[in-house]
DNA sequence: TAATATATTGAGCGATTGTTCAATTTTGGT
DNA sequence: ACCAAAATTGAACAATCGCTCAATATATTA
């Protein structure tokens, strides 16, 4: 690869590529017309199909990590700061490859072909579990919160990735709103204590 | 095909086969490998790939449709059927192909690549939804509970197929169970007010 | 049993798969 | 401007893909 830059937007767009299409779904050829690169060049500088949807991976994992954070940060509180990145990850502002998790995608394909790729999927889905578990102790302001946190956080995800599936099947995004306020506000009710104003 | 049950055993075969390695991920190879037929043979009787893999997701939808049927109509009233129809729905007693639902993963994979296979992966789970929903009404015993039955088959099915990926990412089967219980104990309180008891 | 109809076979078609590598072009230091 | 090093090319490989069809085997009828 010439340099870091063509290098990092190779991989967003195998990224994109490979969330819409799954890994066995999309071929070597498909890479080269989008990359605009010829089968050599792809395999000198991002190696071969496992390696290039590897790296994807955790691109997407960077992605959605840093994106997460940056909506905690920039929320004038915890509480709103939590909403909004759950939100965020249900109901994306932008057109996206894939109606599903890139993450959940893959561990649903490779379920049984891949253990590699599928636990790089599960440690990313894992990270993120923890991050919203780090906002839902902020949010609870409590001591003993912690390893409650956690186990919120995965009810939650359940939530994300349950809403996003029936979303997918027909279920209007009004109503998939509906159902995540009354979900959140009977496991996390401290979330509509006070500020209930979001940025949306 | 020789007969009708032999037919019926190798549709069987071929749900199993395409449930657990999907579409992309599944040869015309594997399938004469699994059913010991020719290929000749495969599509005289059975028809090409897709037809194939459209019988074997509508196999599956009938199974659990005819399942879950069976559960309620088998459980002593209907509190107890729909909490048993839904916790089979999770967590199945014998082993399975994969982790998830097969219509979730094929509207998954095929999201982008086959508009006619989704369709019908959506309708099964549409289905399913409104199985639910007649069950919930007869929980409910109430006149207009009818629409909001529907309302609540759908937030039930994004519990399902969330707490499914969630379980595949590491929360154990004992968190999903509490999980679940919190769930409905708060969106359909009705099914705890006085017969309690279940099967397992 | 002979003749007809149905079912099954398996070699093999053209296309596509992931991948390689000698040849070529581009880059960076002198 | 020159050359060695690095990057890129694209034809082509063996393997596999979904699928066809003349040939063979089996079942049905007379």
């Amino acid at each position: 690869m010439r340099n870091a830059a063509k290098c990092d937007e190779a991989i967003n767009k195998a990224m994109q590529l490979f969330w819409e299409k799954g890994y066995a779904g999309t071929s070597m050829r498909d890479l080269q017309m989008v990359l605009d690169m010829r089968p050599g060049s792809i395999y000198a500088s991002l190696g071969d199909k496992d390696a290039i949807f590897l790296r994807a991976l955790l691109r997407y994992r960077e992605k959605n990590t840093q994106q997460l954070l940056s909506i905690f940060t920039q929320a004038d509180n915890a509480k709103v700061g939590l909403l909004n990145g759950i939100q965020h990850l249900i109901f994306p502002e932008d057109a996206l490859p894939s109606q599903h998790c890139f993450m959940v995608k893959t561990m649903s394909e490779l379920e049984t072909h891949s253990p590699k790729l599928v636990e790089a999927a599960q440690s990313g889905l894992t990270d993120m579990r923890n991050l919203l578990a780090k906002q839902i102790t902020l949010v609870l302001e409590s001591d003993e919160s912690d390893i409650h946190s956690y186990e919120l956080a995965g009810m939650i995800q359940a939530q994300i990735i349950g809403l996003k599936a029936v979303m997918a099947i027909g279920r209007s995004v009004t109503e998939a709103k509906q159902d995540l306020h009354f979900m959140l506000a009977t496991i996390l009710p401290q979330l509509f204590d006070e500020h209930t104003k979001t940025t949306h």
